[in-house]
DNA sequence: GTGAAAGCGCTAACAT
DNA sequence: ATGTTAGCGCTTTCAC
């Protein structure tokens, strides 16, 4: 049983399919007893316009169709990111293809061919680490591209961040000034540019306090709960360990938090808050981003785009929450 | 600047528009010569086929899009789950289109148009309360569905769930079993399969144990973190308080975490399990499903009917693991 | 208010 | 190995 198409519609109503077109299109100029005929006719055979067809040809371009390319879906952060932009997108009449890339540039590539060879009217990527020349082309012929949680090198598209390097600064500023010096870093790849800055907010901390970095107490690359964990039993066999600890993400918050006794040894700041952060033991403080926030403000930019927005590229960058709940405290081993 | 079309191409190789096809398509029966000129205009022009034309004229039917309709993508379930769909399909060459529903019928059939309006090759959805009578035209027309976490009453399609009903008996089987007689059951829309489904399985425990039902004890419909706390406080106001709580989803369990005091006065079993469950003062005992394994078991459905499985519908019931880490035992108020 | 013709960008089915 | 013709399902344009 084939799909039904505007023939078979104009065919069981008695009219051209240039009727049935304008019927199916909201029925401007259509006499009020052909467009029942029509109506009837759509009904009987369950008839749906092929949207494909009607983008190719539609003079007003578009498809109503925009993509989201994320590090990894099933991280709660982009989750929560994805629904928000699928709201927006909802809102305005638009669908979204979504893609995870694993933050590697080869699936990013993959993703964003196949989003841009189904002419998706917009992109909103979380870039990989590569480069992103290969955008130029799509944005050229008109597709606009938002980078969103961080930016692309070198690609000069709005972009949604957070103060990520302040931010850090201020949460290893909370562990001086319980009276640690001897802070530890986890932090995942050196390459990602969130890593980078709070990273940077670290050491910015560090020598507003004055104290000399110690290179023995930074750890970057732990792409795994399990790393982290690994990460942190080296940090603990130190010499002189650490008493605090900087995670940098949630992934690494979680596999300090589980190598660690119970109540904690030792304190902690986490960038990125936790579900049940408020109930552990020592309540654990956090630098807090909302993830609703970035994806909306990368929808509202990349709509504003497609609705014919040509002006200079914008930077958004939207403020994080320091929560301290306590984990950040002196306390001893 | 407009986006090149095989014309283009074919203008400055010097060749036809069909060679053009051919190259891009792979290649065959074109000599090396022309293939290379042909590809070096492609690169010059920055040319990329337009898949939707490309998907209407090709003969072998077909998209290459899916579409996965879900509750919520911002739940951490389904996002797992999301996120498990999205590489199978990435796997296979399909890109996945992707929709909340919020459990409103009217945002479900909406989803569903779109995507079906753009010809998706199949449909994996989550479906909600509402009826799916408006499926039958789209699977007849030859686009499959599979179900996923619940059925769809009425609706003869592959489906995809979990033991829900035995789970929640064991779950309520083990507190029976540290001596609780007075058991409170926090449950979602009652109108959910799966809610409906576990508290038959609390129901079966009790009956298993010889204790009547106490309907004083149970609460539905409990829609977010704040009518759970309620309905505990609710409960705990009773003359007789229970000394234990099942609880119906992650949600829900949040919320009665965040209203007791620390550690946990009353024993309780959640189903699914929570990222710090194990952190918890007492750690939380769980029914703990695999939103993975459904999402590709869906998945894996999906791409037999598309690659042309016309069997009868098959109902896969993947296992849940229960796991005990000693909040279900007795404790003192 | 309605329809006929043309064509969006591409490929199937024939040519040559 | 390459090109021509026709047509996927729809809408634009222009007739009536």
């Amino acid at each position: 049983m084939k799909r039904p198409t505007m023939k078979d519609v104009a065919r069981v109503a008695g009219v051209s399919p240039m009727t049935v077109s304008r019927v199916v299109s909201g029925g401007a100029g259509v006499s009020p007893g052909t467009a029942a005929r029509v109506g009837q006719a759509v009904r009987e055979l369950g008839y749906q316009r092929n949207d494909n067809a009607r983008h190719l040809r539609q003079k007003n371009p578009g498809t109503s169709t925009i993509g989201l390319v994320v590090d990894d879906l099933a991280n709660p952060f982009y989750a929560l990111m994805a629904r928000s932009v699928e709201d927006e997108a909802h809102r305005r009449g638009y669908v979204v293809l979504v893609g995870s890339t694993n933050d590697e540039p080869r699936r990013e590539r993959e993703v964003i061919a196949a989003f841009t060879a189904r002419r998706v009217d917009g992109l909103i990527i979380v870039p990989t680490i590569g480069g992103h020349g290969f955008l130029k082309r799509p944005m050229a012929a008109g597709t606009p591209v938002v980078c969103v949680d961080r930016p692309a090198e070198g690609l000069a598209v709005d972009t949604v961040t957070v103060d990520n390097r302040a931010a850090a600064e201020r949460g290893v500023g909370h562990l001086l000034g319980h009276g640690h010096t001897r802070i530890g870093y986890l932090g995942d790849r050196f390459g990602i540019w969130t890593q980078q800055e709070r990273y940077r907010g670290y050491l910015d901390a560090l020598a507003a306090h004055g104290i000399a970095e110690d290179p023995d107490l930074v750890r970057h690359e732990l792409r795994s709960h399990h790393e982290a964990r690994a990460a942190l039993a080296g940090l603990r066999a130190l010499p002189e360990p650490p008493t605090a600890l900087f995670s940098s993400n949630d992934l690494i918050t979680m596999g300090v938090l589980d190598a660690l006794d119970h109540p904690a040894p030792v304190a902690i700041v986490g960038f990125d808050d936790l579900p049940l952060a408020d109930r552990l033991d020592p309540p654990l403080t956090v630098v807090s981003q909302d993830p609703v926030a970035l994806g909306s403000a990368a929808a509202d930019l990349l709509f504003a785009r497609i609705g014919g927005d040509r002006s200079a590229p914008r930077s958004v960058i939207l403020l994080t929450r320091f929560v301290v709940r306590g984990s950040g405290g002196f306390r001893t081993r």
